[in-house]
DNA sequence: GAGTGGTCTAGACCACGGG
DNA sequence: CCGTGGTCTAGACCACTCG
């Protein structure tokens, strides 16, 4: 069936058959070509609704997944030494921002952390984090001068939804000083905000040279 | 389950019970409890080996989807008014790195457009674009004059894969003259490359103004 | 109202791969 | 070897929603 969608044998738009016609079809039972069309639904490449029947979708858009790796994975896969390097650490009141997303009273502080992370000694990302102490009390404890917040939330706490945004941006001072950035090198920046069900968990933004950074998808799966 | 991963009740790296087990626990059959297992593990929350039983996944990575609209819903969507512009049109031989991907031979041309798509007459994206003629051999009676190729590709021609990059440059003085951008200002840049099977149909290159553009992941499914 | 997809059952056979 | 998940069948009932 994704053979005759790619061959346009059917078209954009149009009617395919019934599950019944195409199980009769395809001899087997409905219950298999329903799995088979649920799977080429799920992928963006049909539209299903009942009574109204299968069509194949006129596409508006394209996807693109990407995995956003562990920083220090993702240095030491490239064969480059990993550092770490804490820059700040401090419990205090968030930004007006920060409390609304966490959801707290204007007094409650939240736990901030600035550090760096290194590949064979030259900076490569550059991470600005508020941590939700009230959804996470334990990270208080934690110091954060060895292991950095980015792996120790991935090993510690759960989430069910992520939020990214990808900007490219003019380089603040003190981040060409961090980063070590050519002159008028800009940044390329992500913004992650991640969610436990409906409670808050972090935000941070992570900061990366342009010159030596880029994104590539990965397959759909 | 998803509850019991989230709460912390069937741990990162823990065993869950097998699936007849689960049937018995939840009062329904296997086959019920292989549909929602197997959902879970594609959304990377499980992983599951025959014999070796079913873990919950310490996960070292974090997945974002980005829906890359077409140009001119992303601008009429924000309520400005659109506007296309056909810079450049030509069949010519195309550089060695796009003739490696399309697998054409030193002399054989394919398609080059250059355009500009305009947000209430702002420039909003700059599109650089060649395209394989072997594969899209109906793209040569395409003028692009009114309608821009990432349109027409869309709606005419059918892909099974996309690569996407992502990153943040510098502006040629070309970029800045077309996109004109601010003094300094950083672009975003997006190269597509996409196939219809094993066949590369078309290689683009978008390019954002980076203080007016950013990409907002959304969530799954 | 009736046709469509959504979902579940109860059972079967099989492929893989760990022990 | 044999327990696990992968997949299919044959059938049922239901929810939605179009016409």
């Amino acid at each position: 069936m994704l053979a005759r969608i790619n061959s346009q044998q059917w078209l954009p738009g149009e009617l395919i058959p019934n599950e019944q016609d195409l199980a009769g079809e395809f001899g087997c039972t409905r219950t298999t070509v329903n799995r088979a069309l649920q799977a080429l639904a799920a992928e963006g490449l049909l539209e299903r609704r009942r009574k109204a029947g299968t069509r194949v979708v006129q596409r508006t858009s394209r996807d693109a997944v990407f995995t956003i790796p562990l920083v220090r994975h993702e240095i030491e896969n490239s064969g480059q030494t990993y550092h770490y390097l804490l820059l700040n650490r401090d419990i205090s009141v968030a930004p007006e921002a920060i409390r609304a997303a966490f959801a707290l009273a204007s007094d409650q502080p939240a736990l901030y952390i600035k550090c760096l992370h290194l590949g064979d000694g030259e900076p490569y990302q550059l991470e600005d984090r508020w941590i939700n102490l009230s959804a996470v009390p334990k990270a208080e404890a934690q110091s954060f001068e060895v292991v950095s917040p980015n792996e120790w939330l991935l090993r510690e706490v759960p989430f069910s939804r992520a939020e990214h945004i990808f900007r490219a941006a003019v380089a603040a001072t003190e981040e060409q000083q961090l980063l070590q950035l050519k002159a008028d090198e800009p940044v390329f920046v992500i913004e992650r905000k991640t969610w436990l069900e409906a409670q808050s968990i972090t935000s941070v933004r992570l900061t990366h040279p342009a010159y030596r950074f880029k994104l590539i998808s990965r397959d759909p799966l």
